[in-house]
DNA sequence: TACGGATGTGTGAACGTGCACACGTTAGGA
DNA sequence: TCCTAACGTGTGCACGTTCACACATCCGTA
C-alpha cells in the first residue's frame, strides 16, 4: 500500500484540461489566460498539489537552500552561546532572500563524508562554514566543488579565494586592554584560551600589544577552552602566580564568570580589587554579579553577513576575496 | 563561463570505456568484473566524479536525509541548553544509519511556509519536530504528506498517530519534590515556568501531587520562561510571599541558578536554611554554588530515540503510535 | 551436444520538472 | 491585404540517475 502517491504536475495538467507547460507558467510566471489560471489553481488546491524540489533542482541546478556548516559541535554548541544567534542570524538573511538554510552537523569522520557527499549532491547551492580548521576536509571539498561558500570566524589560509566574515580580534582585544589600564590597573593578567585556534591566540596577541613594555609572560594563563570551568582554573592560576593581580581580560564571558567566581571566593572585590573584561557580550555577561565589561561580539550580524557574501555569489557579483572585520564595540558595564 | 561542468555517470561511462549501466553497478552493487570496476574507478578519481543526489532522489524517492525542524528558536537556542545535546543525539544516530540531518530553522510566519515547501519537496525522507505546540500548522503539513516523523518533548494532540519522544514531566518532578520533603522541608515553594506550554504544566502538576495535603497555592511564582531572569524574578517573589520558605523546586536549572543568586543575596544559607532543586541538569547544575540536585534530562537519548523512531518508520516497521518516556534519574548533589 | 545457471554488459524507459520551440489566435498599423 | 507583435498554449527534450530487460559469454553437467 503506497502513501498516497504524491500528485504531480501531470495530474495537475490533466484534472484542469490544460497540459504541463500551462501549469508550469502558472507556478514560475508567463502567459496565462484567466480561466486556465483558475482551473488549475483549484485543481491544485483540490489535490494538495506541492512541487517537486528535488526534480527542480535537477532541472535548475538550483535548490534555493544553503548549507550552514557547524563543525566540532561538541564545543560550539555547549559551550558558545554565539552559535545559536549567529545560525538566527544567517537564517533570516537567507529567508529574506528566499532560500532555504540547511544546517548540517559534523561531529565525526564519518560525518566528514557523508556530508561532503551531502554537499556535493547539489541538494545546495551554497554553504556557510563555521568554526573550520585551516586543514579540514570539508574546506577542499568546497573549493574542489567551487561550491559558493563563506566562513565564518576563521580566514582560510589555504584557500585564499574563498571569502570570510570575523571580527578583528587582535584589534578588540587590545581596545578592552586598553580600557583597563586607562582605569589605572598596573598589574594586569589575561586567561588566554584554545591557544590552537587563531581566535584564541589573536586576543592574546592584542593583550600583548597593548600593554608592550607592561606585558609579563608570568601574567598569562593558558587554559584549552573558552568555558567556565577553564576560567575558573585560570583565575587560581594567576592568584597563586601574582597575589597583587589587579586586572584581568578573559578570552570569554564565560571564563570571565569562572574568574570572578574565583575572586569571590578568595574575598577579591570586582572592580575594586580586580577589574576583570571579558569577551563575547553573551548571556553571561549580564548574568554575573557584577555584570560584565566586555567585547560585543555581533553575531546575529556576523551570521547575516556571511549568508549575504554567499548569496552575492550565487547572483554571479564578485565578491571581495579578502573577507570582511565586523566591528566590535566595547561594551562598559561594572566589572571594569 | 561555466564553472566546471561536473562529471556525470555519462563522462565516467565514455571515459571507462564502459556504460552508463555499470558505472551504475559499481556505485550501488551488482556484477561488475575486476578490470570494468577498476577501469571506472581510476576514471571517477581522474574526473572528480561524485553522485548527483538530486537525481538520485528524484529517482529512488529517497534522499538519506531526514529534517531537524527546530520551532521558536529563539527561546530554544538561546535559553534552552538541551536543544544542542538533542541534535548531537540525533545526529548520531542518523549518522549511524546513513543518514544526513538537515536542521531547519523556523523564526517567522514566512519560514513556515518555505519550511512546509521543503519538507514536501522531496529534499527529506522524515522529520524531527522539536517544541511544536498543538496547532502549529508545520505539523497539518506532515500529517497531510505523511511524512514520517517524530515529535520531541510534546505529544501532538490532534493527530495521535504521529509518536512523540519525552520525558514524564509529572512523575519527575513528583519525585524530586519528594526528596525535598524527604529532606525535612515543610514550606516548600515552586518556581513555575512556562505555563503555556505542557512541560510546563506537567512539572506543576507533579509538584502539587507530591505536597498533598502540604500544598499551598501562595508558594507557587508564576513566570514566564525556563531562563536565569525568571528565576531571579520568581524567587524575590517566593521570599516576600514567605519568608519562612525552606524549599524550592524550580522548574528548570537557570530557574534555579537566579534563585540562588537572589538567596545568597538575602543571606540565606543553601542548603541549610533552604533547599533548592532544579530539573535538566544541564550546564548550569555544575556552575552554580552550591552545585544543584536536579532531574537528569536524558537530552542526547532523546534525540537519538526520536531519530530511531523515524528510520523505523522509514524501514516500513510499525511505531506504537503512543510514543516513549524517557526514564529521568534524580541527581543529588549539593543544593537539597 | 545441448541446456541451464551464473556472471558480466549494454539499452531504453522512467522519475517530475522547466525551458525552448513551434504553433495558433487576435489585433493593429502600413 | 499582409506583416508584425503580443498573447496563449501544447510538445519534445534535457537534467543524472536507477532499474528492468535483453543480450552475451563462460562453465558445469545431463
Amino acid at each position: 500500500m503506497k502513501p498516497a502517491k504524491r500528485p504531480t504536475v501531470h495530474d495537475i495538467a490533466a484534472a484542469a484540461g490544460v497540459s504541463r507547460g500551462t501549469v508550469s507558467r502558472v507556478l514560475n510566471g508567463g502567459y496565462v489566460s484567466a480561466e486556465a489560471r483558475a482551473a488549475i489553481e483549484t485543481a491544485m488546491s483540490d489535490l494538495g498539489y506541492v512541487p517537486n524540489n528535488a526534480a527542480r533542482a535537477l532541472k535548475m541546478r538550483r535548490s534555493q537552500a544553503v548549507a550552514f556548516v557547524a563543525l566540532e559541535p561538541h564545543s560550539l554548541f555547549l559551550d558558545d552561546p554565539n552559535i545559536g544567534a549567529i545560525m538566527l542570524g544567517a537564517n533570516a538573511a537567507l529567508s529574506l532572500a528566499d532560500h532555504q538554510m540547511v544546517s548540517l552537523v559534523v561531529e565525526s569522520a564519518r560525518d566528514t563524508e557523508r556530508v561532503a557527499r551531502y554537499l556535493s549532491g547539489g541538494f545546495v547551492d551554497g554553504a556557510i562554514v563555521v568554526s573550520a580548521r585551516t586543514k579540514d576536509p570539508i574546506i577542499k571539498v568546497i573549493s574542489d566543488l567551487s561550491l559558493p561558500a563563506a566562513f565564518v570566524g576563521h580566514p582560510p589560509e589555504l584557500d585564499q579565494h574563498i571569502p570570510f566574515v570575523g571580527i578583528d580580534n587582535v584589534g578588540s582585544a587590545r581596545a578592552i586592554t586598553e580600557h583597563l589600564r586607562s582605569t589605572g590597573r598596573r598589574r594586569i593578567g589575561m586567561i588566554a584560551a584554545a591557544l590552537d585556534r587563531d581566535s584564541g591566540i589573536d586576543r592574546l596577541t592584542g593583550f600583548r600589544s597593548a600593554l608592550g613594555d607592561l606585558f609579563d609572560e608570568d601574567l598569562v594563563a593558558d587554559v584549552p577552552h573558552y568555558d567556565y570551568g577553564s576560567g575558573v582554573k585560570g583565575m587560581r592560576d594567576l592568584l597563586e602566580r601574582e597575589p597583587a593581580i589587579d586586572g584581568v581580560f578573559a578570552a570569554s564571558d564565560a571564563i570571565a564568570a569562572g574568574a570572578l567566581e574565583v575572586l569571590r571566593e578568595a574575598g577579591r572585590s570586582v572592580p575594586g580589587d580586580v577589574a576583570v573584561a571579558g569577551f563575547d557580550d553573551s548571556t553571561w555577561a549580564v548574568r554575573t554579579q557584577p555584570q560584565l565589561t566586555t567585547v560585543h561580539q555581533p553575531a546575529k550580524e556576523i551570521g547575516s553577513c556571511a549568508a549575504q557574501v554567499v548569496l552575492r555569489q550565487l547572483r554571479g557579483e564578485p565578491t571581495d576575496a579578502g573577507g570582511q572585520l565586523l566591528p566590535t564595540p566595547l561594551v562598559l558595564r561594572d566589572s571594569a
